[in-house]
DNA sequence: ACTATTTTTTAGACTTATCTAAATTACGGG
DNA sequence: CCCGTAATTTAGATAAGTCTAAAAAATAGT
């Protein structure tokens, strides 16, 4: 790393996909996002994170003072968030309007969401209905870059005899998903916990007032659900 | 150009992007592209040229032998043709139901275009009700390589009196789409010949049957018809 | 057939993004 | 406070794609 062009106005793919990813641990770890984490999400190595997360800080996207975590400035959450919207506004049109399972949407919308137009969100956004969230359950950003995150209790929080809706996925990965799917456990499920085992936290549900099935702890603490 | 890695089977932005000019400029010159020929399309570099052909024929895309020229292998032509019908699909896409002009499509589409799924490509085309032609009236490929060339005649070919329809444009530039809107030179608008004068080759056309207007030869050899 | 010009290729350098291995810095436990 | 380990940064290398300048090959004109 020994020179930056600063004067570029637009991000590279590669740099949209380090914000996007500062911007997600940054909710976990708001005082500052270490290396090694950004490291582990973009599956690179650390050394690599060093040099980009430089070359993001000359282009005044993060704060960033060596050994000592990165925060986005305003402009870099900014970018960042327009990344998120357009990934889930793809999202929504791959699944509402082209037929797509909610399993295999998030790889190609990867792609599309680093196209560059303006004009293409305001017209996708419109044309998809203003959606609020994805198909997973993810809020879409609006316009201005706000956020409202609903996703507070998961379905492992609640107790014997309570009810819920789902609402939302932690893990978007494909297993998780097509798991959820064979049991009918997807947005919109109602969900009434049966039982909780003492010895592994795992539950027995009934969902859409279907007959008992068992879920483990790892589901449970994977999905979002509404009271 | 040292090395190169011939086990990729997927191919980047760049080298889609030299197949489709490669593509193109075959139908002129079927018998072997230049260097020279490619660079302009690209706007490049010959020599840029010169090492990109060569990473292409260690990938088997093209035939390459120095100073000879380039042709498409069958791969190499499969390659560059489905890129053609991404690029001619999301102009459907974002002109029917994104409501784009004609005019602003093109850029998009050019990023669209090397969005990687084969299940998207069948999906959107579907969704579209498997157009034929694009918003320029360009043919789209089908789903197997097959192109059907329909633009043979020009609006320059026909002689006074004679009536046609406007089929296709030669020129997709912003500039030349936005100059045939205003005069309502749109596709599917019929032309009747009024006037052809001799010392410009300029014409007089009626429009739609509308009153005579005059537009120059180099805006006549643009434009394909049918008769 | 022999130049003169154009076209194409090569050589060497630069940028972005990545890696491995080595050097620094930070931090937690005694 | 010191020391070992973990985290982070640096140094140096690689690969893709690009460029300029120079060399080589092809082509054209006489
Ligand atoms: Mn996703
Ligand atoms: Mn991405
Ligand atoms: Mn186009
Ligand atoms: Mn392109």
């Amino acid at each position: 790393m020994y020179f930056c062009n600063v004067k570029t106005d637009r991000n590279s793919f590669t740099e949209e996909n380090y914000l996007k990813a500062i911007h997600k641990l940054s909710r976990i770890n708001p005082k500052g996002v270490s290396t090694n984490a950004i490291a582990g999400a973009m599956e690179t190595k650390a050394s690599s994170v060093t040099d980009m997360v430089k070359k993001l800080a000359l282009k005044m996207l993060i704060n960033y003072k060596k050994y000592q975590g990165v925060t986005l400035t305003e402009k870099g959450r900014k970018a960042a968030v327009s990344v998120v919207r357009k990934h889930r506004l793809w999202e929504v049109f791959l699944v509402d309007n082209l037929g797509f399972k909610w399993d295999s949407v998030h790889e190609i919308a990867e792609q599309l969401e680093h196209v560059q137009s303006e004009e293409l969100v305001i017209r996708l956004d419109r044309y998809l209905g203003i959606p609020q969230y994805d198909p997973h359950g993810d809020p879409i950003p609006d316009s201005d870059g706000n956020i409202t995150h609903h996703k507070d209790t998961c379905l492992s929080d609640l107790k014997v005899n309570q009810v819920a809706v789902v609402v939302g996925v932690k893990d978007s990965s494909s297993s998780f998903l097509q798991h959820l799917e064979k049991m009918k456990l997807v947005l919109g499920a109602s969900v009434k916990v049966d039982e909780i085992v003492d010895f592994d936290k795992s539950m027995s549900i009934c969902i859409s007032d279907g007959l008992p099935v068992s879920i483990s702890e790892a589901v449970a603490k994977n999905l979002y659900i509404k009271r």
